[in-house]
DNA sequence: GTCGGATCTTATCGTTCGATCAGGTAAATG
DNA sequence: CATTTACCTGATCGAACGATAAGATCCGAC
């Protein structure tokens, strides 16, 4: 914590900096998150933010790309390493990993939810740089599987939201899961849960015979 | 359009404020819909609002009352005549119900998310005067399916958010899947194709042989 | 016809917003 | 030791926020 090292003690603040920005970013949205806010919670002024980033929207920018760097890297260590192991295998495993990234980073589709209601800048940005690449990700892991007969020729528009929907609002509605149900949706057993339900979705609910 | 009639003139007044409030809350969160941003959108000066509104949270209330008032009424509506009907059929009639008003009032699940985000008053109120009644209901029919063996004895909370995630994130987002995908949501035959998708899904997936 | 309450507007209040400026501190450099 | 440079803070700007006060308008009641 104590700022001990040579010179580089701007990196530790700029963390702190994007850390608290994901987090009310995600919780309050862009316009209810103040900077002054984001400054407090990551323990600086405010004026810092833009000493360290351009303004509210590049901050927002700078959030969103670790965000997503880090779905990225950590979808790739889990399946490294995996090499002559079946399609479905690898499709459950990639939707299991991503449900439990959806339950350990619950910023993700805060975030994605909260722009994706309204056209702008924002989301634009956002699709073309993250969303797309991981829509068209799993539109080819969807084809293959339906060529090989193991998923009916379902729309991928319906698959892909069927998908992200069912594996990721139970975090990102979290406080209200906990206030309705009195289930923590973080606890291990329900993420796990959670996941073994989803993958039995995608895979078994649109099996051939089933649509 | 034009003011013809007696007296309530302030009753078209007050419901062009509420549509205009449901449209801005939901689409940009409380915080990041102003008061002249509604006051324009309905066609009025901004003081107007607190003529006909105590301020800002008790509007928000308001058109959240009148927005969950309508799903009320339509299933009503819809499931209304329907004596003798076995109950596997009414679960897929109001899940079908469900998804359709998710599509033609994508209002609804937006404000849910957006509030559900995050513990506060306006997540308590919204929860025990309106979300707990119709969570309460779901799960009653989960049970008696479960009961008769139509449905796996799979805990609530999973089911209810499945369910939800499924079927409204798509119209959630309907401003991402539409330049995501190039598919427009709300396309009569893809709300059709995605209710009958979810049903299948809540229906078939957690029959008791699969989980 | 005028009176009274309901409806709506103009002007403006104090607060908070994002951003900037001028300066200050401390570590690396010569 | 003197200077420079990276990092950070206090003070403050104009704009936008939610709210209110004061008054205009209009319609039904008597």
């Amino acid at each position: 914590m104590t700022t001990v090292a040579s010179r580089p003690a701007g990196l530790e603040t700029r963390r702190a900096i994007l850390d608290a920005a994901l987090d009310l970013f995600s919780e309050r949205s862009f316009d209810g998150a103040s900077t002054r806010g984001i400054a407090e919670l990551a323990g600086v002024t405010q004026p810092l933010l833009n000493y360290h980033f351009a303004g509210k929207e590049e901050l927002w920018r700078a959030a969103v790309d670790d965000l997503f760097e880090r779905l990225r890297t950590s979808m790739q260590h889990r399946l490294s390493g995996l090499r002559g192991v079946d399609e479905v295998t690898i499709a459950k495993l990639m939707v299991r990993h991503f449900v439990e990234f959806s339950a350990a980073n619950p910023q993700l589709h805060r975030i994605i939810m909260q722009e994706s209601k309204r056209a702008g800048a924002r989301l634009d940005w956002m699709v073309e740089t993250h969303v797309r690449p991981l829509y068209e990700y799993a539109v080819a892991m969807f084809e293959r599987l339906a060529a090989r007969g193991e998923l009916a020729p379902v729309a991928p528009a319906h698959l892909y939201y069927l998908l992200t929907g069912a594996g990721a609002t139970v975090f990102v509605m979290a406080p209200e899961c906990q206030r309705l149900t009195g289930v923590d949706p973080f606890a291990p057993e329900f993420v796990a849960a959670h996941a073994d339900l989803v993958v039995d979705l995608l895979i078994r609910a649109t099996t051939k015979e089933s649509v």
